[in-house]
RNA sequence: GGUCCGGUGGUGUAGUGGUUAACAUGCCAGUCUGUCACACUGGAGAUCGCGGGUUCAAUUCCCGUCCGGACCGCCA
């Protein structure tokens, strides 16, 4: 049946669908059937394969509610002769073991659990898990601690809500590159091993490479600028970084994915806020189209449908909003300490109604030595806090070469350390600038998780490198 | 790296200088006419993180150590 499609209909989601419809009228059971679909195959025979998510085993009847990615079906099994293998299967089966149950299914409105039911004619153990789980993955109390649950992430992602947040990731990230392919962007990927350490101001790895010390990359920085060297206009690149910073905090990770992107012939830090307020957007908009519901029944996330526009405080401006306002005044003179930051988060909302702030023109004392200077000395810099937290810190660059190598020796950098890069200034550049975005930042607080590594496929910090 | 806090059945907690170490949940067995966080009855399961000290006696008090967490610093 399935010969008679060509393979590229096959891969056109659109005609899958219509292929699917026409399949299963003919065939009476097909391979992969997600079990969100399942209202599309009342009173058909189907296989399932899933996880045993729950085993009720009554005296003249059972039921197994199976679990797959996408959702949840009850499987019935009346105990009699006729089903007798069935139900010593069923008898002996544990939680979370994966069976494959082909059957007919019911709609059934007595069922509380989506209102139908499977009613199988085979039923088979594909895998059997061990009696007791090393934690609690009961979706209603969950309360097995964190480090245990980062030791058996595998089991604890098997949660609805843990893989709601993969979904969004997803889609956060496809909407980003799909902002940046409509709008001349090329995706790069630039090494992790490097022979000089790059600059972002943390700490960096080293390891041993063939009997030399080389660095794990701490930024793509270097090397999107390299591709403004190149000519290459406007560049992106979704990528892990390392940063050997010994922090204990719960939004900080030694290893973790970074969003850069960098753009040519700026005139300001304020055509790369424009772009990146652009992609926000973008990122929360398809959120909301693609899974605004779901992240609504789960986490109570509500998307406004058109967001406001993001402010732009200057840096020294908001350092005197936090005094007058808040009666704060921290302890950096020329940075935020978390509670700055919270508190411009909080007064973007109340007088912006905005949960996104970009804090602009830092000194350039808190800053890389690469970030360009305005006429009064400051950085055209700047960071984007969302829901007071720092998600991203980005500036228009210094491409001029002379200026580049007095702004690194006032911060102390040796010149021949950086000679690779200086070099990609000395040949022609255009005027540039870009930002790095931290996803999982951005993704604890949509989620409202307490911790980074709630969100994050499998976490790496400085006290944890297993699993 | 600094400060503070914590480690008790599989899991989450309670508690105590002498206990049969408690409760919930999970697990196992049995009972139960369709459950749906099923219910009921019974059962198994803990050398109370590790090492040392004080004491007649330590899971409990003290010291050390390991592991972890929170906050701060560093940054995305």
């Amino acid at each position: 049946m399935l010969r008679q499609f060509s393979v590229s209909q096959l891969k056109n989601p659109y005609m899958r669908d219509i292929i699917r419809k026409d399949i299963y009228g003919s065939v009476p059971c097909m391979k992969q059937i997600y079990f969100c679909d399942l209202p599309n195959y009342y009173n058909q025979t189907i296989e399932l394969h899933g996880f045993v998510d729950k085993i009720r085993d009554l005296q003249f009847v059972q039921f197994v509610v199976l679990r797959d990615s996408s959702g949840k079906v009850q499987v019935t099994i009346e105990k009699n002769d006729e089903l007798k293998k069935i139900n010593d299967l069923v008898s002996k089966l544990t939680k979370e073991s994966t069976v494959k149950v082909k059957g007919i299914l019911y709609e059934r409105p007595n069922v509380k659990l989506r209102g139908m039911e499977l009613i199988p004619s085979e039923f088979v153990i594909t895998s059997v898990a061990a009696e007791e789980l090393p934690i609690d993955i009961l979706d209603y109390t969950n309360k097995s601690n964190k480090e245990l649950r980062l030791d058996n992430r595998f089991l604890d992602l098997r949660l609805e809500k843990n893989y709601l947040i993969f979904k969004a990731q997803t889609i956060a990230e496809a909407a980003m590159r799909e902002y940046w392919t409509e709008h001349n962007f090329v995706e790069i990927h630039s090494p992790k091993i490097l022979g000089t350490a790059s600059e972002s101001g943390a700490e960096v790895f080293k390891l041993d490479y063939f009997g030399r010390t080389v660095y794990l990359a701490q930024s793509p920085q270097f090397y999107k600028q390299m591709a403004m060297g190149a000519g290459f206009n406007n560049v992106f690149e979704i990528g892990p970084v390392f940063r050997a910073e010994n922090s204990h905090t719960a939004y900080h990770a030694t290893e973790f994915t970074s969003v850069d992107c960098e753009l040519s012939w700026i005139d300001s830090h304020h055509d790369v806020m424009d772009l990146e307020e652009e992609v926000c957007k973008h990122v929360e908009k398809r959120l909301r189209e693609k899974l605004g519901a779901e992240l609504k029944d789960t986490f109570k996330i509500e998307f406004q449908e058109v967001l406001p526009a993001f402010p732009r405080i200057p840096f020294y401006e908001a350092k005197r909003i936090i005094e007058e306002k808040y009666h704060y005044v921290g302890e950096k003179e020329h940075d935020f300490d978390r509670k700055e930051e919270e508190l411009i988060g909080k007064y973007a909302l109340k007088e912006y109604h905005s949960e996104y702030v970009f804090v602009i023109d830092y000194p350039f004392a808190a800053r890389p030595f690469y970030h360009m200077l305005d006429d009064s000395g400051l950085t055209k810099s700047f960071d984007l806090l969302y829901k007071g937290i720092e998600i991203t810190t980005g500036a228009q660059r210094e491409h001029r070469i002379e200026i580049l190598e007095k702004q690194a020796t006032i911060k102390g950098l040796p010149l021949d350390s950086i000679d690779f890069y200086l070099n990609f200034f000395r040949y022609g550049i255009p005027p540039h600038g870009g930002y790095g975005y931290g996803l999982t930042r951005f993704l604890m607080r949509l989620f409202d998780q307490e911790s980074i590594r709630d969100v994050t496929f499998l976490y790496r910090g400085p006290n944890r490198v297993n699993p």
